[in-house]
DNA sequence: TCTACCATCTGTAGTAACTACAGATTCAAG
DNA sequence: CTTGAATCTGTAGTTACTACAGATGGTAGA
């Protein structure tokens, strides 16, 4: 609305939807530059709403925030190298898949106790005696 | 081997997989109960084994160390309440499944990204672009 | 003018579940 | 007697925040 664009931290929470500690915390470790003053408070401009941004999108699809750190880099460092880029993504989706291939193995064991349990055909806890299974001699295959 | 089967650490560690300092934080934690002792060194029997056991399988089923915690309340309580520990498992299961969905989200963007890249028929960098879009006004939907 | 309130400030500590030391002992074997 | 392996205690580091406590500043209403 300002002709200059200048806001406060609060206004930039606002907008990017990031906890205003969340914006000092990355200030600190120097995800984000060093803002300019009004006063005591900090002024952020068109930029820094675009950075946070980035910043945030960036988290929303998993990357740490080193892998962050690299992208925005990337991102300015002049010619920003699209193969850099890629190979980022590449090995961070990597992990993902990685991760949901963790997190199936789970569900299925899960989903087999409860339905088991919901069943109600076996004499004890189907999840506890998944769980205590082994427990005579555990040996590592 | 023995008769006794009192094992050290060590052995523990081996036949159970789980690191020695993870074991030490377990008993830290409540989670083990304090071993009795060798001298200075702690001594396990073959219960020690079977619970640490438990614990661990039930860690790679993505429970929490409180949930963990209440598992072996419930297995340990007399009547173990199978009920209870169906939902305790139902709800972690739920959550094992948002946390599944959440990583698809990341890997169709990514995947999509990195094919786009491969491909190299866009102008500029597709990840980038899809980190930098909206920049110019945030706006929350 | 006084007072209340709101946003902001700095700095520290807490979260989960480990992991990684440093530095001291102790046991058994050669 | 010395060496090496295993263990001990205690503390600090990791990731990405979040949650205070306590101070300060500017504005708005009575």
């Amino acid at each position: 609305m300002a002709a200059s664009g200048a806001i406060q931290i609060g206004e930039l929470s606002r907008r990017t939807g990031c906890n205003i500690e969340t914006i000092r915390y990355y200030e600190r470790i120097g995800l984000l530059p060093t803002p300019s003053r009004r006063g005591r408070f900090r002024s952020y401009a068109r930029e820094d709403v675009a950075r946070l941004g980035f910043v945030r999108r960036a988290r929303e699809l998993g990357f740490t925030l080193d892998e962050v750190r690299a992208l925005l880099g990337l991102a300015n460092g002049g010619e920003s190298r699209c193969a850099d880029v890629r190979d980022l993504a590449a090995s961070h989706l990597k992990d993902v898949r990685e991760r949901i291939a963790d997190l199936e193995r789970m569900e299925r064991v899960l989903a087999d106790s409860v339905r088991a349990c919901d069943a109600g055909l076996e004499p004890g806890c189907p999840l506890l005696d998944a769980l205590g299974a082994g427990s005579r001699d555990a040996e590592a295959a």
